[in-house]
DNA sequence: AGTCCACAGGAAGGGCAGGCGA
DNA sequence: TCGCCTGCCCTTCCTGTGGACT
């Protein structure tokens, strides 16, 4: 057997690869060219060409559906806008935050403290006031003439989270500021985001508005063979491969993201089943194996309760495949009190359901059933097939 | 038309962990 | 060591709600 492995690596190394460089396939890069966000790169461009005459320019809120463009494109004309600043001898600071990275960006404390320590500042990852931690930013910020460029990615998750306190401050710093200013990027797949946004922050935040519209299944084959063609070696890729997989993300709104995972992970597929080609069917492959990792991690990391709310979910006999939140919750009770574990309240364990709501593994909905009262509706959303094995790893990560 | 059910979901706050400065 | 701060997870208390039932 190891004999036989070793040969197996040997034969790994000498085989030529069919990928050439896989970077490109990988959601953060950055082509020199970017593909039909020509008005979209002018319109930001335009908004921020005053910075570099120092003057202050608006704030702009970018809106798009996953997989648009958004960030790739703000990041793009930011980089050429300081590449320019740099060139023009021009203060210019942009700072890049997705809000959605847990213990990192997703409170105003450790976004604003994050600021402030790029700026030189030592901010401790908790302990100080709220305005201690202004403070100290207003102090970094304004310690010379420069202008920051704050682009705020997922920002509706942020507001979601922690309200839009934090919104309200950062756009009315630049009253406070002598020397610095301050222009913010928010970028949203949230298109009714700013609707619920207090009145005074939708104006300020949305002084400038940028739409990108899904791309569609002729856009998204020429952007895959675009950087198809940078990461595969020539003649890999068989007929009808790239339109099968733009077809794909076009299903799932336009989604380029999505659309360049499904050919790196059917390229990855092919490889290693040792195909020197890829396939149509490598496509609806990767399309299978993608969506079925992405669940068994999204379980396997919940806390306990989580998962044994899911687990409760997946092995309810259900006679009429519709399932409600009280049903769930005598189940769930009666599985903790039979392992010997305190189990949560109603109230908690509703809201545990609507997170998975969220997370995209139920679908639930709120029905009244009139005299019987308002409740959940719940359904699983994951495949038949995959949840025998989800029961299992609940069944080990509980008794763990 | 009014009642009532079974929750949904908002608000307030408790308890704990992690961290700071005096 | 102590007081104070934030984040996180949770409970408690409460009001709101859609539609079947009376």
């Amino acid at each position: 057997m190891q004999q036989g492995l070793t040969m197996y690596f040997e034969s790994y190394i000498n085989k030529e690869s069919i990928f050439i460089n896989k970077k490109a396939l990988q959601p953060n890069y950055s082509p020199e060219n970017i593909l039909h966000r020509k008005e979209q790169i002018e319109q930001i461009a335009r908004i921020m060409a005053p910075n570099l005459k120092l003057d202050k320019t608006s704030n702009i809120f970018i809106y798009g559906k996953p997989g648009s463009g958004k960030t790739l494109t703000t990041k793009y004309v930011i980089k050429e806008l300081q590449k320019m600043a740099i060139l023009k001898n021009i203060p210019l600071v942009p700072f890049y935050m997705n809000c959605k990275l847990r213990r990192i960006a997703d409170t105003e404390y450790r976004i604003i403290a994050e600021v402030a320590r790029e700026l030189g500042k030592s901010v401790p990852v908790t302990g100080l006031p709220t305005e201690e931690v202004y403070n100290l930013f207003i102090e970094a910020t304004d310690s010379k003439k420069q202008i920051l460029v704050l682009i705020l990615d997922e920002i509706d998750q942020l507001v979601k989270k922690t309200g839009d306190g934090i919104l309200y401050n950062l756009t009315r710093l630049n009253e406070e500021l002598k020397k610095a200013q301050i222009t913010l990027i928010g970028i949203s797949n949230d298109i009714f985001f700013l609707e619920n946004l207090d009145s005074r922050v939708r104006s300020s935040l949305s002084e400038e508005e940028v739409t990108f519209p899904p791309y569609n299944a002729i856009q998204l084959q020429e952007i895959l063979k675009q950087r198809a063609d940078i990461a595969f070696r020539p003649g890999v890729i068989e007929d009808g491969v790239i339109e099968k997989c733009a077809a794909y993300a076009a299903q799932s709104h336009g989604d380029a993201r999505r659309a360049l995972e499904l050919l790196r992970v059917a390229g990855e597929i092919a490889e290693r089943n040792g195909f020197n080609t890829m396939a149509v069917a490598h496509i609806d492959d990767a399309e299978e194996r993608i969506e079925h990792d992405q669940i068994i991690e999204l379980v396997k990391n919940q806390p306990k309760h989580f998962q044994l709310v899911f687990y409760t979910i997946l092995i309810m006999p259900k006679q009429s495949k519709k399932l409600f939140t009280g049903d769930i919750y005598e189940h769930y009770r009666r599985i903790c009190s039979k392992i010997g574990i305190k189990s949560l309240t109603q109230r908690r364990v509703s809201d545990i359901i609507a997170e998975f709501d969220t997370l995209g593994i139920i679908t639930a909905r709120v029905i009244s059933k009139g005299r019987y009262g308002r409740t959940r509706e719940i359904l699983l959303a994951t495949q038949a097939t995959m949840n025998k094995k989800l029961i299992k790893i609940l069944e080990d990560a509980i008794n763990a």
